[in-house]
DNA sequence: CGGTCATAGTTAGGTAGCCTAACATTCAGG
DNA sequence: CCTGAATGTTAGGCTACCTAACTATGACCG
């Protein structure tokens, strides 16, 4: 402690965190496979899956532009998956609200992709798989903090 | 364990795993800002940093195909990172070496970016650091079995 | 009120990274 | 040799992101 040696042994765990996330890039991004909906789109459902929501709320928890969004969104209402209307309250915003069509189908993909991890989770034992359930918040925890 | 409540855990520990995932995409790629080398870059140059390798190794170890990982490589050979040589064994083959100014080039981003993540590793206490760090290596686990 | 500034989205145009398909080159086996 | 497999590169295209410029509405204030 004379000098920082939780200093150094914070870098060593950066350095590994860092390699675990690219790796978990690589597979999440290995399960957006065939012609399902992808990860974005099923993250912008979900938002709206609750209540009707902004395309700025969505452009701020996707982590994109507004612009961005703007043209997911119009791509998800193509679909017929979503509905963009004017917010009553303030006729400059517009609500995106899932459809009939869209839950269906962001239920359905949700459903699909759990089986698909869980597929993976099995894997594991017991122990690994609290090991693993424990450090899901804290992980979290870690992206409010940015 | 009538009918299966461990296929319940699962699917529910798959769900919250996926966000965790999608988020850590985003944590990463909030990483990756400035005119820095890129993650995948990074991974790149690390990769040879042992010793040289062919670009269909490249390929597969980022998990994008042969042409993508020529493209990436002919910018890190423009930037003056790592050079192309044939592989004196095959000469279908191509062997890609960092330079040493890809390698200071390299040492350094990393060591910028374990900075970064340290920075907000420093927000957990030392039981969270400790559940993280055992939950590291069963993240690679995962990914192995894709 | 009426003017000015901020806010919400869309449009336009550009870039980066990925893909498949088609192509050269080299190796390996009969 | 000659044919088929393996290794890269080239060409062309797609998608998701970006910034900049624009429209339209709201909000404040003299």
């Amino acid at each position: 402690m004379t000098d920082s040696p939780t200093g150094r042994q914070l870098l060593a765990l950066a350095q590994s965190f860092r390699t675990t996330l690219r790796h978990a890039v690589y597979l999440s991004r290995s399960m957006d496979g065939d012609g399902e909906l992808t990860t974005m789109q099923m993250s912008t459902l979900s938002m709206a899956a609750d209540e009707p929501l902004r395309v700025s709320r969505v452009a701020a928890n996707l982590g994109i532009r507004v612009p961005s969004a703007t043209e997911q969104i119009i791509k998800l209402e193509q679909a017929g998956l979503v509905s963009r209307q004017p917010d009553p309250t303030d006729s400059r915003a517009v609500l995106v609200q899932l459809t009939d069509k869209g839950r269906a189908a962001w239920e359905e993909a949700s459903l699909r992709r759990n089986e698909r991890v869980a597929a993976l989770l099995e894997h594991l034992d017991d122990d690994e798989r609290a090991t693993l359930a424990a450090a899901l918040p804290i992980i979290e925890k870690l992206n409010l903090t940015t």
